[in-house]
DNA sequence: ATATTTTTGTGAATAATATGACAATATAAC
DNA sequence: GTTATATTGTCATATTATTCACAAAAATAT
């Protein structure tokens, strides 16, 4: 197992590449090529893939269509993943309502709620009140959640969410989780990237007016 | 100007770890009290604070509150940092509408649109038609853009943006908007996260599965 | 057939980050 | 005042991530 966020944040780039490339006609491609069009270098591309056991052929390169599918492999995507989602709100109800998602073969089964104005019963995805998610969870043996309410309810949220079987949480409220060894946690944090953002846009334009000094 | 994206991250949670504290009444604190609250270790957190000359005392912590304005100064928290939108779509929407930012310093002045249906002159935050963003971007000095366009649009909305003057982009489109020296990008990409997450569960289980072997 | 070229796969070298250790020093205790 | 104690700030060390460099292998050219 390749324990390396970033290692696997690369390897959806190079997937996302490969598809790019696929769509340009390209059948077969070297690690310049998807280097180039992942934007890193070939020796990270051809050292991610000897981390994950993928090998290509000396001087040959990589078959597009194979190079696709052991990544896919390797990100879980050889299946549909179900999801579910707790926090119908704005953001919550923007995610459950987007298509790309299920285009990369990941759903949102079900959403849940305490705000029974919320619940839509029928709708693509149902939302349905949250003191019913324990049970679906576990009938449907749910192992990711998504986590949209309010930073106050995040955390009891979480905890549900782990006692009912759930293995893997993103987070999107402004606080960060703590994951255990039972239960991995990705924590969103828009603020927190608009700020860094901002830190580098100030810096920068600091240097610069520094240069022209 | 220290250039590491992962201790920028870190300043904005020994932010938000700090403004818990000092809810909790706590008037100083220790690196071990804080790296504690912020899920790090104590001389990650002095390290980070001697990297941008942040100082505390021997023996006596640091003040909350002299340490709080430190960061947000850093931050550009100090003053209320103005930002755009384009794409008022479905995250987009949720994102224009979202009090938390204008809390933390960070207010959405105005978004954009190609779609006539999405104009809203006279909202809290007016959606405007694109052809206006130019010019609002001028006159208004706006530096750092939002985008949430689909992503067969995203790159053009970033050139459009970096002609007009905007030296920041957060990109929400699922397409690897590249950097330059002018222009600072972060990607955000959702579904990559899920996929990471997905990874990291799956990973764990064959891990968990093959230790009960 | 043999030589030349191209490109992979990986171990070694380098660079970037994080942790540890501890001297310096401020505070508190006596 | 003197001693003991706690905590910072930073340099040294360890860990992790990336790049380099090149042998091995495959394709192509001669
Ligand atoms: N909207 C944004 O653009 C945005 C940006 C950054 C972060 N966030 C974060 O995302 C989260 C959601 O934001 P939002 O703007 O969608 O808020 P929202 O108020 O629109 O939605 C929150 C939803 O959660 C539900 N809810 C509240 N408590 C619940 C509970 N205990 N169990 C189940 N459901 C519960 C509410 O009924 C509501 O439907 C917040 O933590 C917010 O800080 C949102
Ligand atoms: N909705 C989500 O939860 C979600 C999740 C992950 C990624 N994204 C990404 O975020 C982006 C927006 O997604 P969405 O679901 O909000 O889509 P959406 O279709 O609801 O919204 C897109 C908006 O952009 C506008 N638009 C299109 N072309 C434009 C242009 N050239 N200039 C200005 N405005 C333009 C449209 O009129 C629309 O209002 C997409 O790239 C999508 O892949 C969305």
């Amino acid at each position: 197992m390749v324990s390396n966020r970033k290692c696997i944040t690369r390897l959806s780039r190079y997937k996302n590449a490969l598809k790019r490339l696929k769509a340009l006609g390209f059948i077969k491609v070297f690690s310049d090529n998807l280097s180039d069009a992942a934007g890193v270098t070939p020796s990270q591309v051809r050292k991610d893939f000897s981390l994950f056991g993928i090998t290509g052929n000396k001087r040959g390169g990589y078959k597009v269509d194979e190079l696709i599918e052991q990544i896919q492999v390797i990100l879980g995507k050889n299946e549909i993943q179900r999801v579910i989602l707790v926090g119908a709100g704005r953001i919550g109800a923007a995610l459950l309502r987007y298509k790309g998602f299920e285009e990369g073969g990941i759903r949102i089964v079900s959403a849940f709620d305490i705000d029974p104005a919320k619940y839509l019963a029928n709708d693509a995805v149902p939302i349905r009140p949250l003191e019913e998610m324990t049970q679906f969870v576990r009938d449907e043996k749910i192992r990711v959640g998504i986590i949209t309410v309010p930073d106050s309810a995040a955390q009891r949220i979480a905890e549900i969410m782990a006692a009912a079987g759930i293995k893997g949480i993103l987070n999107f409220a402004p606080i960060q989780l703590r994951g255990t060894d039972e239960v991995v946690i990705n924590n969103i944090n828009l603020e927190s990237e608009l700020e860094n953002l901002i830190y580098f846009v100030n810096a920068h334009s600091k240097a610069n007016s520094a240069k022209c000094d």
